[in-house]
DNA sequence: GTCTATACTGAGATAGAC
DNA sequence: GTCTATCTCAGTATAGAC
């Protein structure tokens, strides 16, 4: 095997995490199931929060920089003019749902860190970059959009985003419900947030 | 005062648990600000999890009546047609940031559970009978739009909405950005929400 | 540099006296 | 109804074995 233990952490962390949640995880639990001793946990990351920092910036490292490929690619094939807004925002979402196959287990931690508003300064660290990334993206796409409305759109697509990866609750699938995707969820979601992006601002909202 | 030991464990821990979130608040904390006893919470509420399952009982049947008469309403004004998708996405959303002017502690924590995931049986429990009542009433107004495809819309619209109500992190607010009201949030949800409503099925997904 | 054994503090829960 | 005492289990800290 060779895995280090540090990696067996790592990787039983992410698993147990993503499907019990970050808080009803014990420690205990981790290290029983990666077999190795409670103090390891402590001496290779320092506490249980920063398990999780290493365990968020190795699977979004690689994720963020293909959403900054794709948004840079995008851009250039638009030049001069902005990339069309679906693509902007393709860009960010089909990365992720592109790796849920294969790491679900971290894609679904993700929607729950973001869910659970766990460790604000931590999301802010990994994500930060991106989201400044797009956000400019955005406002070129969408150059006639006040920055204010621009702001609560992007809170409310990835508010949509985040509730598509933690897994639907509060009510269940219609009768004769058909799987979907993971490209059918990306472009329901670009098509659905690609038009409330283009729609003009509401008339109680500009007469400010 | 004449405030009973029972009121004074729900009004404070409310308020912490929607500061600081459920996980993070002790109850040794609640008891201590409502000058309690430890064991009354468990005399009164059995648990920490029932406790907030009275907490949720106790905000959300007025906030649901309150939805549910602004449905009937704007369903008979329009009848016999259906009420517009508009005024169905506003008779769930405008009690809620009316209900947030008056008791904060409250429509946050409501935010943190949704978001949290927290005990998705009592999230049905307590909302199932309005979110059959809201979709029957969305499927109305859009006869045309496939239930799985509505079904998945109305996850990024309560996503959206749970997002707002946690209130934003992950980047920071635009320069000069100007506080909105309640009403006006409001308004942006329902453009937004309502021009992805009214988006025709993605390409993509309609071929399946 | 890695890891183990063990102890410390604070959490939720419970039994039983009053 | 209320309160004290106590139980178990959580995250954390440290001393010391290899």
């Amino acid at each position: 095997m060779s895995q280090t233990t540090k990696d067996k952490i790592l990787d039983i962390a992410e698993r147990l995490f993503g499907e019990q949640g970050y808080e009803a995880t014990s420690l205990r639990h981790v290290i029983f199931e990666a077999g190795v001793n409670l103090a390891a946990v402590h001496y290779h990351f320092g506490s249980k929060e920063e398990l999780l920092d290493a365990i968020v910036l190795r699977g979004a490292t690689p994720l963020n920089e293909e959403r900054v490929a794709l948004l840079d690619r995008y851009e250039k094939e638009a030049a001069p003019a902005p990339a069309p807004v679906e693509n902007v925002i393709r860009a960010v979402l089909a990365p992720t749902f592109r790796m849920a196959k294969g790491n679900p287990q971290f894609v679904k931690l993700m929607g729950r860190v973001h869910g659970e508003g766990l460790m604000p300064a931590m999301l802010k660290r990994h994500f930060q970059p991106l989201v400044e990334r797009f956000m400019d993206a955005m406002q070129r796409a969408l150059p006639d959009l006040p920055p204010d409305e621009l702001f609560w759109r992007v809170q409310f697509m990835f508010g949509a985003m985040s509730q598509v990866l933690r897994g639907p609750h509060l009510f269940d699938k219609p009768k004769g419900y058909v799987e979907s995707g993971a490209e059918e969820m990306v472009e329901r979601l670009v098509n659905f947030m690609a038009a409330g992006f283009h729609a003009p601002v509401a008339a109680a909202v500009q007469e400010k």
